[in-house]
DNA sequence: GTATGTTTTAAACGAACGTATGAATTATAG
DNA sequence: CTATAATTCATACGTTCGTTTAAAACATAC
């Protein structure tokens, strides 16, 4: 039909794989229940992906990579119209991560919580893996917040992204845990109102006025 | 020597398991491994724990429940000084947990990072495991919190709450990495500081201005 | 001492793991 | 069609897994 698709085993494999991850764990999910479950031979991983971690790295980097480009495209937008505030640079942030649902439909919200279950337990797999997703991103952001924040120090300022980044992540992986433990009072698939609700709360965290007990020198 | 102690053996197996499930992760830590590093037989695990399930319970209760117990004090004694603020409850329910290390040395830095990861990727664990923990903490942290931010609705109160949460996890499994990511600029072993920044960011995040954009009935 | 109950031991179990191999199958091209 | 490359296949390899077993070692009480 058309041109150099990846091949239907190939893509097969990756969905299947992408759903397991997300929900049984990279550690623990066999390349027996990936073909069985895709319906294609138990070699055709090794064939396709030379490995686990080949295949781990695949299924990330279709949905991640499209992800970080958003964040970056938005940033650079908001960077081209002069000096951003935080709020903005924070739903740049948050935004194309949250929406990964919207985008890709049950496929993002797989890559998405593979990622935050790795970022807990990173068992068996490299450390080299999250700086080949983010670096990019995170220096970019690093340095927007930094611009953002010119009364919090610098240490202080790496703290704060720290807690936001554990807020998304948590919010990323288990936003469903969350609904259920409050029998349906928060909707996690209102992803407008999530946004708005992490946004708000990282924005505040962020710009939290100092207190005279924490420490730190001239920030930049 | 003394009176009805866990036997030796029991112990070495509880304490090495500890630490290969905090640095390696549960899932991918073998009996093997424990018993080899323990150096006690292999069926020793079976014989006083039953399974490795029972092990994981062994391990996580014996550090969990008196920092869990810890809070519940710090609670009761806000509760029976009037009505507490945010930031105190805030305070009661992280600093327990953040000052493991200093309670327990590695023993508590290790619990708690084990309860981090699994958290994050629960793989092979049974869902009572959190419940079984920490369902008391979780009630009466939740209608501290109700009572004492009475201009926030319940759904938005709970996932502010999810997002404090999120950053308490994160900052227990990952600090040291943040401290090597900022070449030593966030200090992870300054305990006070580190209380003192979370306390500030998650009370901000907790109080901040409701936007006209959030929906939420009559919060209780 | 013997008897009794607890703990530790070495050895083995069947199952599942990631990976490799070489033959069969399918697609592509001349 | 034939030749050539890409893919899929059944099958096996060597490990490691959590768990079990039955005997050995130990402790304790009489």
């Amino acid at each position: 039909m058309s041109a150099p698709q990846p091949s239907d085993t190939k893509q097969k494999i990756m969905d299947t794989a992408e759903k397991l991850f997300a929900t049984d764990g990279y550690s623990v999910t066999s390349f027996r229940n990936i073909t069985s479950e895709a319906g294609v031979n138990l070699a055709a991983i090794n064939y396709h992906f030379q490995s686990k971690e080949g295949l781990l790295m695949a299924v990330l980097h279709r949905r991640i990579d499209p992800m970080n480009q958003q964040r970056l495209e938005m940033l650079d937008a908001l960077e081209a119209g002069g000096a951003p505030d935080v709020e903005s640079i924070v739903r740049a942030m948050l935004e194309p991560a949250l929406r990964m649902k919207e985008r890709f439909g049950v496929h993002g919200e797989h890559a998405i919580r593979i990622l935050g279950k790795l970022h807990g337990d990173p068992a068996g797999v490299p450390d080299e893996l999250f700086s080949d997703l983010f670096k990019e991103v995170f220096e970019r952001f690093t340095a927007a917040f930094s611009s953002a924040l010119p009364g919090i120090p610098a240490a202080e300022r790496h703290w704060r992204l720290h807690f936001v980044i554990g807020a998304m992540a948590h919010t990323l992986v288990t936003s469903l845990k969350l609904e259920e433990l409050t029998c349906g009072l928060c909707d996690a698939s209102d992803t407008d109102a999530m946004v708005e609700r992490i946004v708000v709360f990282a924005t505040a965290g962020l710009t939290a006025p100092l207190p005279a007990s924490i420490p730190g020198g001239s920030g930049s």
